[in-house]
DNA sequence: CCCTGTCTATCTACTAGTAGATAGTAATAT
DNA sequence: ATATTACTATCTACTAGTAGATAGACAGGG
């Protein structure tokens, strides 16, 4: 609907992807949306809101792509996951949630209880399919976390190496070395 | 030798792994080391200097405490590593290098520099201590960086989830994973 | 005429960094 | 021994620029 609002959106999840939360302001929005930074309050009333805007954002767009954990195999849908961090990296940006995760001490505490819904979804959302590979309640939700923090942090070397083949590599690895039972 | 130097590192150090570079002013540091901070422009130029001595001093004190890849078993050495990481986390700090890391694209370009060595290093010394357990050197270095990765990202997700747990739990994960040959 | 969305103008607080003064230390020269 | 010089480490005071945020004006569309 309203435009505006919608590209502030987009390239403040890239600012923030890219540079972290301390790593831009408003300045840095406004200007390459083409706006003056006053104009961002009216839209997102504080940095706080727009962070927390961002976060349940790419939660529900990153849920909505996942979909539901038993339309297909197993092996699939942990394919399917690691594409979706794939897919931000060959863009050059950290997973969203990861990067405010890094930096959580640092941020206002009503971003923290937004991450944390992420995360949930995250490891409610893996742990279902590892479920399906026959692993003890325990295991799965285990594996989903392995999984999850490898990701995380191979995104993070993936982009210090300047190079997507360490994310591939690794994502292969881990996820060659999950599958099997 | 200088005392207020090495309050400065240790301090900066601290906010470092906590909040992140842009996370932190020399307003913060020069208070909570007691001085003004004009007085910190004395120790350290300019921020990136103070930034990339950090990383370097991380660097030597990190190899320093890795000591001899060959110096005991693989699986001792395995532990070692997982344990300076631990001992990070246990004061509720991300890995300087991690921290970072996960910055990079935001921060100024001679930190790059000094956080590849940081990473180089970590590979090396990983490297030999897998192909000490009969691996071939492309699935040595393959180990070495799915480890380094699963780390760095369980260190983000422990501090997410404030549950030391998180990490040991997947840091045993992994651990295990990688040592069955 | 009101509502939406933007603007200008402004505010307070903070950013890294600089200039110049000061006090103490320590080596050197007379 | 004392005076000179240089160095170390800090301070106060300042600069130019940026941070997020607010108030009020104004244009255009319903």
């Amino acid at each position: 609907m309203n435009d505006t609002k919608t590209k502030l959106l987009n390239k403040a999840a890239e600012l923030l992807q890219t540079r972290g939360y301390n790593g831009f302001s408003f300045h840095d929005l406004a200007d390459s949306v083409g706006i003056r930074t006053s104009s961002i309050h009216f839209h997102f009333p504080t940095k706080t809101n727009l962070g927390q805007t961002l976060i349940n954002r790419y939660t529900n767009e990153f849920m909505t792509a996942l979909g539901d954990p038993d339309a297909a195999t197993p092996n699939d849908k942990l394919r399917l996951y690691v594409s979706l961090f794939h897919g931000s990296l060959s863009n050059n940006r950290m997973c969203l949630c990861g990067m405010v995760g890094a930096e959580i001490s640092g941020l206002p505490k009503e971003l923290n209880e937004d991450l944390q819904t992420f995360f949930d979804s995250n490891e409610v959302w893996l742990s279902k399919v590892y479920d399906r590979m026959g692993l003890t309640q325990i295991v799965a939700t285990r594996r989903a976390r392995l999984l999850l923090s490898t990701l995380e942090g191979a995104m993070i070397m993936s982009r210090v190496r300047n190079d997507i083949k360490y994310f591939e590599d690794i994502s292969e690895s881990i996820i060659s070395l999950t599958m099997v039972v």
